[in-house]
DNA sequence: GGAGATTGTTTGGGGATCAAACAAATTCAG
DNA sequence: CTGAATTTGTTTGATCCCCAAACAATCTCC
């Protein structure tokens, strides 16, 4: 069989792989980025004493600015069903950060709000995310910055709609 | 009960949110971003009648690449534990598209490599991810491609607390 | 009023992830 | 060479995310 020139048998150097193609495709590039920011978001938090996902982060800030919203209109928002919203609620409910009141009107929604501690929580959490976004784009310039959202949004627009 | 002509303060309209700073956030364009080009993935993937993840293609990359390797290594290179790899690599094996070799030289490791019916599937995945990253990258230049992954490379090096 | 739709929840089924413990094999110290 | 330490793959246990289907409570509309 066609063997290329022979190289090292066995032992691969530690580290440095061949990844074929992998560095040029966008999609890899993406999920490895996105892997390196999320860890990197963990550890300030961790650094801080505070513990909290982009995920929910992303959550808090919707109930915050959109109080009231039912769990319908938030799972949509998020773009996971409502199902799968269900756990995430009980866990950050039962940290105190927000409550699901009933609604008056709609006796089958929930009307979702952060709580007093929810607001001052937040509050602490935003600082925490301006500093993990500054370190994160601590190589990059204003422009480029605007430049890379930017483009993220074209890809997602020419992504398939979900 | 004559049904309100106006909307009542409760119901925001479905779809647009107030998502407050997040748009500005590079992490969660990043996140939203992730989340369509993976959803775009999976549609190219049924559309042809194959199931195949991201991380699956990566992972038979590799193994195709450098032949012989272990699980260790993968997992390095993954940045994944091992133990993550093991039910990873059982359900490729289960379909037939890699194999773990007992290693001549160490009776501790497994060799892997990709079956003959490995390497061709994995042709065919090729195929199928360069037409899915055609789509998704078709709102933009040649040039804007390169500065996008460029851009998030830079991110990724920033982002270090690894 | 009653049929149909909506909402939140529960249950069941996949997976991904890590940590800890283990057996087998290798490496290393003495 | 022999016993201790290390490495590798695996299993188990714990969280977590995700969806689909079924269900009761509630609302909407005819």
């Amino acid at each position: 069989m066609g063997r290329p020139p022979a190289k090292s048998p066995g032992k691969p150097l530690a580290g440095s792989l061949d990844r074929g193609l992998l560095p040029s495709l966008l999609g890899y590039g993406l999920r490895r980025t996105q892997s390196a920011v999320f860890a990197d978001f963990a550890a300030t938090f961790a650094h801080a004493g505070e513990a909290l996902t982009p995920g929910e982060f992303g959550l808090l800030v919707l109930v915050e600015r959109n109080a009231g919203l039912s769990q319908m209109a938030l799972a949509r928002a998020l773009g996971i069903d409502r199902s799968t919203l269900v756990p995430i609620l009980d866990r950050l409910q039962a940290r105190d950060l927000l409550v699901r009141h009933r609604s008056p009107t709609d006796g089958r929604t929930h009307a979702l709000a952060l709580t007093p501690f929810g607001r001052k929580a937040l509050a602490r959490f935003g600082r925490l995310v301006r500093a993990h976004e500054k370190r994160i784009l601590s190589g990059l310039s204003a422009a480029e910055t605007r430049t890379l959202i930017e483009l993220l949004e074209k890809v997602r627009v020419s992504a398939r709609p979900l």
